[in-house]
DNA sequence: TTTTAGCACTCTTTTGCCCTGACTGCTAAC
DNA sequence: GTTAGCAGTCAGGGCAAAAGAGTGCTAAAA
C-alpha cells in the first residue's frame, strides 16, 4: 500500500476523488480523460484504473461499472491537500461571514463555542460540532459563599477559578441565625478553597470531621450539588449544529441509517468519546469510515483550537465520505484562526480569566 | 358532516378504524365482516361503506382497495373513547412503570417535566412532549443580591418566588468598597422587589432615575441579566422526548417527511406554539392533521395538567394520524393523575414554594 | 515498451407485458 | 332491506427483452 505511485497515477487518482465528491456516482474512465485527462486514451486510463484498483485504492460496484474511491483513496486525496498551499477554498462572501457572526456575540465560552459550530455547519453545509476543553480537569474552586435568604432558606455560591457554580436553595432547619450560616460559610471555605473538581469527585467526609460538627447537614448539601455539577455539566461542552443536514446527502437517504446517525450525534456523551479520542497533537484530524463508533459511513474532520500550546478545545465536520474536503478544511483553519484571535487576543471571553 | 349516523355505520366506521389502526392497511369490506360483523355479509357491509364514503369519513386509494379513514373517521373514533369508561388500556407494568419512574427522582419541576416526556415516549413509543406553564408570566422578583467576590467582581443573584437566577460576575469598576456594593443592593432590592417579570420586560430606566445616579452602570447590567434570562430562558419549559421514534412509523419512511417532521419538532418555539394553541379548558384535545404547522400527517393529542383549578402544564403525544389513541389517551391520563399527585400533594418540589 | 482503437462481453436499469389477487359496485333474487 | 354472485378495475409481482454504461482484452500503431 506504501509503494510510491506514478505521477500519473496519482494525478488520476485524485481526480478521481474530485469526481466522485462533485458527483456521487461511480467514475468512468471515459469521464476521468474527458475532464481531466484530455492527454491521454480512456484505455489509457482503464489500464490505470485496473492498476489502482489492485492496489487497493479503488473499486467497482459490479463490473460494467465505474470505479468509487476507498478510504485509502480518501486518505491519499486529503494528504495530498492537508499541508498544500491551496487550502483557501473560501469565497470573500464565506470569510466575511463567518468573521461577522464570530465577532457578532460577545458572551461566555459556551456562547462562542455554540456559536463556531452554528457557523462552521452553515458555511459548510454539514454536521459540525464543537468540543469545548479549556475547562477540563483544572477547575479549582475560589470561594464558597452561603447567602442566606429569606424564609428560611440559604443559597449556596461556589465560584471557582472557570465560573460560578450557583444553585438551588437549601435548608436551613434551624431558625436561622446569622452567626451560624456565617460560621458554616467560613468552614465551607476552609475545606474547599483551592480544591480543584477533580479533589471532590473522591472526597471523604471523614477526614475532616472534626472541623464539621454541627454544619453536617450544610455540608452535605454542598458536597452533593458539586457531585450532580460534575455528573450533570460532563457533556456540556460539547455542542453539535446542523445534524439534519446529513438528511440531505444520498448517502443517508436510507431512513434506518439516518436514524442510527441521528441516534449517535444526539448523544452528547458519544459525541464527546468520537472527538476526543483523535490525537491532541495534530492540527488537523481526517478519519474516514471510523468502525464501531455507529457512525461508519461517515467521514470526520476535526481541527484543535489552541491559545499558546495549549489546545482549548476541538471544532470539526461530520458528513459523508465523499465530502467537500478542501472546502471543510478552509473554514475549520479559519475558525481555527478566530478562535486564537479571540481566546488569546486581549480580549477575554470569561470574566474570570481577566486578571493574572 | 353532522348528521347523526344509524347505529350499524357508527360500529362500521368504529371498527375500520380499529383495524387501520392495528394494521396500517386498507380494511376491506371483508375484513370487516369477518372480524366485527359476523352477522350481516359482505356486501351490506359494502353498501354501508359507499355511504360512508359519500359522507366524507373514508376514502380508497384505489378503485380495486379497500379504505382507509379520513381525518373525519379518526375524529369520530376519538370522540368515541374520549368520555367513554373504556380509558385504562395500561397493563399493570405499565402503570407501575410510569409510577416508579415518577418518584423516582425528586427534583425541580424541570426535572419533573422532563422525566414525564420520556416516561411518556417510552410507555407509547410515540414522540412526546411536556411544557411546564407553572412559572409562565407571574415570576415575582423577591430579592436581589449582589455579592462581592475577589479580585473586583461581584455576582447578581435574583431570587423570585420561583427560583432563582444567577447570573455571570459582573466588573465593579471602582475599587472594591463594600459599602458601595452594599448600598447599590439595597438600591436594586427597592427599585426590582416585588416586581414580574413581565414588568421588567418594558421597564423604563428613566422612572427611577434620581434613586440610581453613581449606579447606573451596575443597574444597566442587572437590567440585561434579567432581559437576557426572559429571552434565552423562553423556551426552557419546553421537553421533547423519543423524536427519533416517530422515524419507526412508515407513514415517515419517506427522509423528506421524516426531515420536516424532526425540524419542526427540534424548534422549542415552534413546539411551543402548537402545544400552547390548543384550548386550555379543555383537559384532552385530539387534532389531527393539522395544517400549516409543518407537521401535517400527525395526530397530536394534549392533556392540560392542573393543579386545583390552574392548569400547571401540558404534556402530550404527537404520532401518525394512525395511532393507538385509547393507549396514548390512557397513558397520559394516568400521568395527569401522576402530575397532580406530586405537584398538589405535600411535597412541593419547588423549593421556593414552601411556605404560605 | 507504451499507447491506442475497436470490439466483445458483462452487468444494471428500464421498460413493457401479462398474470394474479384483492376489492368493489352492480344486479337480480330472496 | 339484505344477500349471493359476477363482472370490472386496479396495484403489484414476475419475467423477458432492450437499452445503456463500462470494462477488459487484443492487435495494431507509435
Amino acid at each position: 500500500m506504501s509503494k510510491e505511485l506514478s505521477e500519473r497515477k496519482k494525478k488520476i487518482l485524485h481526480s478521481l476523488v474530485d469526481l466522485y465528491i462533485a458527483t456521487g456516482q461511480p467514475v468512468s474512465s471515459a469521464d476521468l480523460q474527458s475532464k481531466y485527462l484530455p492527454e491521454v486514451s480512456s484505455a489509457t486510463i482503464r489500464a490505470e484504473l485496473s492498476a489502482l484498483e489492485a492496489l487497493g485504492y479503488i473499486e467497482q460496484p459490479h463490473t460494467s461499472a465505474g470505479r468509487i474511491p476507498l478510504k485509502e483513496a480518501y486518505k491519499f486525496y486529503v494528504d495530498s491537500i492537508d499541508g498544500s498551499n491551496a487550502c483557501n477554498m473560501l469565497t470573500d462572501q464565506e470569510t466575511a461571514f463567518i468573521r461577522n457572526n464570530f465577532f457578532n456575540r460577545l458572551g461566555q465560552i459556551e456562547d462562542l463555542s455554540k456559536e463556531a459550530a452554528r457557523i462552521i455547519s452553515d458555511v459548510t453545509n454539514y454536521t459540525s460540532f464543537v468540543v469545548d476543553q479549556s475547562q477540563d480537569g483544572d477547575v479549582t474552586i475560589d470561594e464558597i459563599k452561603l447567602i442566606p435568604l429569606k424564609r428560611g432558606k440559604a443559597v449556596v455560591l461556589i465560584v471557582t477559578d472557570k465560573g460560578m457554580i450557583a444553585d438551588k436553595a437549601i435548608d436551613v432547619k434551624e431558625d436561622v441565625k446569622p452567626e451560624y450560616i456565617e460560621t458554616a460559610g467560613r468552614v465551607l471555605n476552609k475545606v474547599f478553597a483551592g480544591k480543584t473538581i477533580e479533589d471532590i469527585k473522591d472526597f471523604d467526609l471523614k477526614e475532616i470531621d472534626n472541623e464539621i460538627k454541627g454544619f453536617k447537614d450544610i455540608f452535605d448539601e454542598v458536597l452533593g450539588i458539586l457531585r450532580m455539577y460534575i455528573s450533570e455539566h460532563s457533556s456540556d461542552n460539547v455542542f453539535v449544529e446542523g445534524a439534519l443536514k446529513m438528511l440531505d446527502y444520498p448517502e443517508y437517504q436510507n431512513i434506518d441509517d439516518a436514524k442510527q446517525f441521528l441516534s449517535v450525534i444526539s448523544d452528547k456523551d458519544a459525541v464527546s468519546e468520537i472527538i476526543l479520542s483523535e490525537d491532541n497533537s495534530i492540527e488537523f484530524t481526517v478519519r474516514i469510515g471510523k468502525e464501531d463508533s455507529g457512525v461508519d459511513k461517515c467521514a470526520i474532520i476535526t481541527a484543535a483550537y489552541k491559545v499558546g500550546d495549549e489546545v482549548q478545545g476541538k471544532a470539526g465536520v461530520i458528513g459523508p465520505e465523499r465530502m467537500d474536503y478542501k472546502k471543510v478544511i478552509s473554514v475549520l483553519d479559519y475558525v481555527k484562526k478566530m478562535f486564537s484571535t479571540v481566546l488569546g487576543g486581549t480580549k477575554s471571553l470569561n470574566p474570570f480569566d481577566d486578571e493574572e
